[in-house]
DNA sequence: ATGAATTTGTCCGTATGTATA
DNA sequence: CTATACATACGGACAAATTCA
């Protein structure tokens, strides 16, 4: 009896993820609603256990669905759009990107929080990219917006240039503010690269998305007035909620 | 004598994960090399098959590894840069970003060929985008840099608008210029918009990527001179193989 | 061109661990 | 503390795609 249901051609889990994909967007099951457990799924299906955690685990990797362990799984609220003007960009300025930015644009309420500081970290991209020898002084923080994580953002730093950084950096980050009032320093964007990968386990951890999850992952560096590389950041930016929108002004004439 | 080794505290796939990542990132599996078989590796380890099959599951989603059904796994090849020279950028114009341009980046071979071509689809989307309520025409091409699949477009037009435009686009597909010589239209950018998401089924079979991995996705709206919506896109690049990395002027002094 | 061997893909049943309510 | 719900893991079987003699 085994597989005997394979006929139709196209393998069980999917038709699964379809049928609760067409009941999600169909409304009958509506965002923060919680599904039926698994082992319920199973039996309506009359269907192994382990075929509807398969179907749910690429609902969940695509974001229609958020799945808690001991709770159960739910559909996921619909995505938050983040636009950008693009008359206001591009700025070399470092800063412009930073999160003061970025609320600019999101206008809602928003919080960055310090996940993590060091001055001894040895992050592999982070040496290659500053070229230097010696520890780095790196932070992590995490910006929230409307309650919920948006993104996470590490700063690395040559930890022997900017000593004492680390006890002045505190809950109100406001790094380039110390950058600037104790050391004088203006940076500029050197380059920034922008791809779509998945979350690791500790992006997922901190982004409260699923592992495997999409994010934008934005990384740059950042010089001083002598072109010397001074900053690397990384931010990981939540995929299935976050859509950056560049509007551009269309009553002007075509320019070439 | 189930689950003896669960005492570690870290699930056995995951260790399972990170050693395979490590042989990997240490070159001892390099790229291009096949694993041995998932027979062999549960062997080796001790475990179930189905456990070596969530691991290299998780490495395939991430990018580091490429499964082929009756074949194998492979180790993948390194990601490919594409760099974006920040001067030449932005532009709005419509075909600015469009194929031809990108091929003065990667300056590598290059090749867009048509997938499909439609005259009565109906996504909704574009629908709801272009503001119509005929069906719409739809062009679906694939771009290959180095023989390899690097991103799919999907455009899409009012049918009724553009009578005999399906006859007109063929295997050298150059719509922007049917649209012009035919029409009289230059297109303009009106917005565009930029996310991460994961392969649908589609995308994967198109890109050759693994179903969940990451994407970039792009969606914009040109208008016409007399800022009529008139063509949907979108846009699906390759996360796992592709970075956007835009390189900024560092001589120049800072404007503000 | 054929068919067997190899390798990954799907699915079943069962058991136990862990987080949450 | 108990019940519920998801997480991990085992063993077995067959299907589908690829490879190769």
């Amino acid at each position: 009896m085994t597989g005997a249901r394979k006929r139709a051609g196209e393998p069980v889990y999917r038709q699964v993820e379809s049928e609760l994909l067409r009941r999600i967007q169909a409304g009958e099951l509506a965002p923060g609603q919680k599904l039926p457990p698994e082992p319920e799924l199973a039996a309506e299906w009359g269907v192994n256990r382990l075929t509807i955690r398969h179907a749910i685990g690429e609902l969940a990797r695509a974001g229609h669905v958020n799945v808690r362990q001991g709770s159960g799984t739910y559909v996921a609220e619909p995505q938050l759009v983040v636009e950008f003007d693009l008359p206001q960009l591009p700025s070399t300025d470092a800063d412009a990107g930073s999160t003061a930015t970025i609320a600019d644009y999101t206008r809602q309420d928003q919080t960055e929080t310090l996940v993590h500081i060091t001055d001894a970290d040895t992050d592999v991209r982070a040496v290659a990219a500053l070229e230097v020898a010696g520890p780095l002084l790196r932070v992590d923080t995490l910006v929230r917006a409307g309650g919920q994580p948006f993104l996470a953002s590490g700063y690395w730093l040559d930890a022997a240039r900017f000593p004492g950084l680390t006890a002045t950096v505190g809950e109100r980050i406001a790094l380039f503010q110390a950058l600037h009032e104790r050391f004088g320093l203006r940076l500029r964007h050197a380059w920034r690269s922008l791809t779509a990968t998945v979350a690791t386990r500790e992006d997922a951890a901190l982004l409260d998305v699923p592992p495997g999850g999409p994010v934008m992952l934005r990384e740059g560096i950042n010089v001083d007035d002598d072109n010397v590389p001074t900053m690397y950041l990384r931010r990981r930016i939540r995929g299935d909620r976050i859509r950056f929108t560049m509007r551009y002004d269309t009553t002007e004439t075509p320019s070439a």
